[in-house]
RNA sequence: CGGGGUGUGGCUCAGCCCGGUGUAGAGCGCACGGUUCGGGUCCGUGAGGUCGGCGGUUCAAAUCCGCCCACCCCGACCA
């Protein structure tokens, strides 16, 4: 490709309006345009880099027997009816009516539709197991997407589903996808790490994130570094510890006037958080009603809203109101699961073998000492709902957990029947008895993922691509002489390489050298050659790694086979 | 949804506080001419803007007031 026919503008400086490198170096280099909060254009480099990293997504997923798929993303309401979440999946699905007033749904994810055609193709065993994938546009009216291509509403994905008769095939295919996407990213020079994961709204029951560590990132991971324990905090899980051995003393009322917070009740009676539990109020969405829930955990311990969903089975959680709390009989500020009402009683399962804490009396002004689970109150739902901190225990080794950072740039899990239940999606075994599909599902975002190698592959001048996903592998300028042999010999070499099949961008422009080097560590193909008057006195043409910053001079006849050299790495 | 910030040509911004310089400015980019030619050369000419929108105040609004919208950042939220 010419430069001067290249559909693209870098800028001089970068836009304002971003904050991530990979977002100002891809505006700035031309690759991206934002057409609206979350929704953007790619342009020709952009699409190029994608077009690169979908085949390598392309050659993997073949290579463990992926078949690919397109499927539509417009879909009738009534399967996303058919499985709840048209339910409980609220704003963020985009909907609209077609001409006929039909509900109409864009896809943020294709369990329904992949489950819908399944339905139709799979009868039999003898079809199992299957794997079908697509590389396909989603779209995710997120309440604030950021950083660029990070968090987009709009966004492609790669996401393919495993058809299996039982869990041992799931587990055949599930892994076989751990190993896959690990060699994806290896591929495009993406360091990640696997990390056990919350299913959220995809349901099911084992799954794990590919996480690109790095700041920008909005997920926290829980780390240890003397084992391999690595987890979203979402769904971390540490060592307890606990005081079961003190003897149960008396339940004590003491006035505590104004104390409505842990920090006010320590500090007035000069006490251990440790020695507390605080009652946490949430509005919880629960098969299509709202029920309050008193979460009780322990006063130095942050509930974690994650876990506690998945422990009652909620939809969705909200903060309650003092209205909400009221009507619970309970006192905000001086709360506790002892004597209220119409609640559900969640205990953090450290709680029953903590003794002799001080809770709130629920009764304004006093909180009761002594209280201890089991004896003073009770109740159905004992489970983990706090977060990990920093500092906490690994639940493997007892070491420390420290925390990062990381980007969530793909996810395994395994779906279990679910969807294949609610869309009746069943197979006949050898004996004629009818079963339900186990399926697993699997994504990778191509744009996240692209914008996450650019977070990697940059310098102070620029994008600096890997070989594999990189737009072009060599950036070739010419620099104008007096004598004019230079463009000649650009001109040639330019056809060499084109008849050869390397993929070059050849900036002939004319303007100066500078602006010429600039905008090729700007733009940032891994090879730079150069020709010009001082290089060919020198003995030949300029060749230089964007990564390095020597460059060396070869002979003209040995460039091509040079570069083929490199490209065939590709 | 809560908090903070920003909207002036393709990009970065000045002007606004304290209304009036008469066709609204600069740099970059773009077009044309010249100049230079290994790290965004220099000079000249030129095109390009409903000053986010609507309403109000005023003799007069980019500037003051109100409402709305968009975008960015933090939080909530989120495969």
């Amino acid at each position: 490709m010419r430069y001067s026919r290249l559909f693209n503008q870098t800028l001089r400086t970068s836009p304002a309006q971003s904050e991530a490198a990979s977002h100002q170096y891809l505006t700035q280099a031309g690759y991206l345009r934002p057409l609206a909060s979350g929704i953007f254009a790619y342009l020709p480099l952009a699409q190029r880099t994608l077009r690169n990293i979908a085949s390598i997504i392309r050659e993997e997923m073949e290579a463990i027997g992926g078949q690919e798929v397109s499927l539509p993303i417009v879909h009738p309401a009534e399967i996303w009816q058919q499985t709840g979440r048209w339910y409980t999946i609220t704003a963020e699905m985009g909907r609209f009516k077609d001409r006929n007033g039909h509900d109409m749904v864009l896809a943020m994810t294709h369990e329904e539709a992949v489950a819908a055609i399944v339905h139709d193709v799979i009868q039999s065993y003898r079809q199992l197991p299957a794997l079908i994938y697509q590389i396909q546009l989603k779209w995710r009216d997120d309440p604030r997407p950021r950083a660029g291509l990070i968090r987009a509403r709009e966004f492609t994905m790669l996401d393919s589903y495993s058809l299996d008769r039982d869990e041992e095939g799931l587990e055949v295919q599930y892994q076989a996808h751990y190993n896959t996407y690990h060699r994806i990213f290896e591929r495009c020079e993406l360091p990640v790490i696997a990390i056990q994961s919350d299913s959220g709204m995809m349901g099911g029951v084992q799954a794990h994130e590919f996480m690109y560590l790095n700041p920008i990132g909005e997920d926290t991971i829980m780390l240890c570094s003397s084992c391999s324990y690595a987890a979203n905090r979402q769904v971390a899980t540490f060592q307890k510890d606990h005081n079961s051995s003190e003897d149960l003393k008396e339940v004590e009322k003491i006035v505590t006037p104004e104390k409505k917070t842990i920090a006010d009740l320590v500090e007035f009676l000069q006490i251990s958080p440790k020695r507390t539990a605080k009652a946490v109020f949430l509005m919880a969405e629960m098969h299509g009603t709202e029920k309050l829930v008193l979460a009780l955990v322990r006063g130095d311990m942050e509930l974690n809203e994650a876990k506690l969903a998945h422990a009652i089975q909620a939809s969705g959680l909200r903060p309650a109101t003092e209205e909400d709390i009221l009507l619970s009989g309970a006192v905000p500020g001086y709360a506790s699961p002892i004597g209220i009402k119409n609640t559900l009683v969640v205990v953090d399962d450290q709680i029953p073998h903590l003794r002799n804490l001080t809770v709130g009396a629920n009764q304004s002004g006093y909180h009761l000492k002594n209280v201890n689970f089991g004896r003073d109150y009770q109740t159905d739902i004992i489970a983990d709902i706090v977060s990990a901190e920093e500092g906490f225990l690994c639940p493997q080794c007892g070491h420390p957990l420290s925390s990062q950072r990381g980007v969530e740039v793909g996810n395994i899990f395994k779906l279990g029947t679910f969807y294949s239940e609610q869309m009746e999606c069943q197979y006949l075994d050898e004996n004629g008895a009818s079963k339900p599909i186990v399926m697993g599902s699997y994504g990778i975002g191509l744009g996240r993922l692209m914008a996450c190698i650019a977070e990697e592959h940059h310098d102070e001048n620029g994008l600096c691509w890997p070989l594999q996903v990189a737009p072009y592998n060599i950036h070739m300028l010419s620099i104008k002489d007096k004598d004019g042999a230079v463009q000649p010999t650009a001109e040639d070499l330019y056809e060499q390489l084109l008849a050869a099949g390397i993929s070059v961008l050849y900036d002939d422009r004319d303007i100066s050298a500078g602006v010429k080097f600039n905008d090729a560590d700007l733009l940032g193909m891994p090879y730079r050659i150069t020709i010009s008057a001082r290089a060919l006195s020198n003995g030949g043409i300029e060749i230089k790694s964007r990564s390095n910053e020597t460059s060396h001079i070869l002979p003209r006849e040995q460039v091509l086979p040079y570069l083929q050299k490199i490209a065939s790495r590709h």
